[in-house]
DNA sequence: GCTTTAAATGACTAAATACGTACAATATAA
DNA sequence: TTATATTGTACGTATTTAGTCATTTAAAGC
């Protein structure tokens, strides 16, 4: 997922990167320590120091890798010449891939984790936020959403809505976090009503 | 899985046990400590250990109850009145089930886990070999598999097969851990040749 | 070849976490 | 009421982890 972005980096500094996004989303954050990392991408504590404060630092850097992919991916939706329609698939789709990734376990940890990880974490969110709120008052201008909904209260909306990740009964109600995701996902996007052209 | 054998026990083991069973296979024994287990189990440390002696007791308490699990299904399917090409589909099935259960970290674990482990994790193991070779023997004597062939060298080839999952390489070209071992079961019990009724 | 820079290593301290035990307090059930 | 089970807290010990430092190794350019 973050591979095209870090393509430039120094070599030890994608191990560290790839090898902590992958156990991360493994095993969620908590549970790995910047020792498992070093051992795991062959990379030396040093090394990775020289590149991070700590791991709390190296979070936030993930994270903003990933933010920084999906506003990116959905900038790239929105000048695609295709039906409104279409991009709001692609976005749905976007959406499934970092819910895929963001699993279940990474995203408890987030919700209860420490406060300077929780700020920085709103932070990113409020950005992309931001970008799509953008894209939702374009979608209105064009008359392609309609203009009776402010798009504030759709990002409101989804904030309580994942709020239901807390609730362990209703997610494992579902056969994978990511199909939970996507109820939500879907739900906000078209509401109650079946999805036109979808079986 | 081990649900139905443990039905018996006080209410307080069984919460240990299912969570433990739960938390380790998700994250490999390693990772999970007692107090852990304790607190997701809604359970005092104290009574935990009332129960178990210590983290590898409770580790081999669900090894073999795992493993009881298996030679029970064994021989149930044994006395199934099927065909030997449905009763190997069935232990097929049964073996999947195990793999998606002992997770590749899972796995990983017990290979380098200490030799406290590693022998009770052998001993368990014969056991249920030795329920198996009968299983073969007696579908010998039917005419139902080759009579040249020994049920221990089946036994022998199907553990340095096994010893195939230290190749992570290999592990992660299949899609997941499940297709890995079930690619070497299909290997074993058919060899390379195509499988009759089989697309 | 030599020099300079980057990376790896092993050792180290301090802090945090986990283990296993003990004891008093509380709840439960006979 | 008495016996039994469970809990919470606390505690000493052992292990793990974080972060730093001096030294060794490898590599790059010249």
């Amino acid at each position: 997922m973050i591979q095209e972005l870090i393509k430039e980096l120094p070599l030890k500094k994608k191990q560290i990167l790839e090898t902590a996004e992958d156990l991360f989303l493994r095993f969620g954050i908590k549970r790995i320590s910047i020792e498992e990392i070093c051992s795991t991408a062959k990379v030396s504590k040093m090394t990775f120091y020289k590149y991070f404060k700590n791991k709390n630092e190296l979070v936030k850097y993930l994270w903003s890798l990933m933010f920084e992919y999906g506003m990116k991916k959905l900038e790239e939706i929105e000048k695609m010449d295709i039906t409104f329609q279409e991009k709001i698939e692609l976005i749905l789709k976007l959406k499934e891939e970092s819910a895929k990734k963001l699993s279940h376990e990474f995203a408890l940890e987030y919700f209860f984790s420490n406060t300077d990880l929780k700020e920085f974490f709103n932070q990113m969110y409020k950005r992309s936020i931001g970008t799509f709120i953008t894209f939702i008052k374009n979608a209105q201008a064009k008359g392609e959403v309609r203009t009776g909904m402010k798009p504030e209260f759709f990002i409101a909306a989804t904030n309580k809505l994942m709020e239901l990740v807390k609730d362990n009964e209703l997610v494992n109600s579902y056969d994978s976090y990511k199909d939970f995701v996507l109820e939500i996902n879907n739900f906000l996007f078209y509401g109650i009503f079946p999805r036109p052209n979808h079986e």
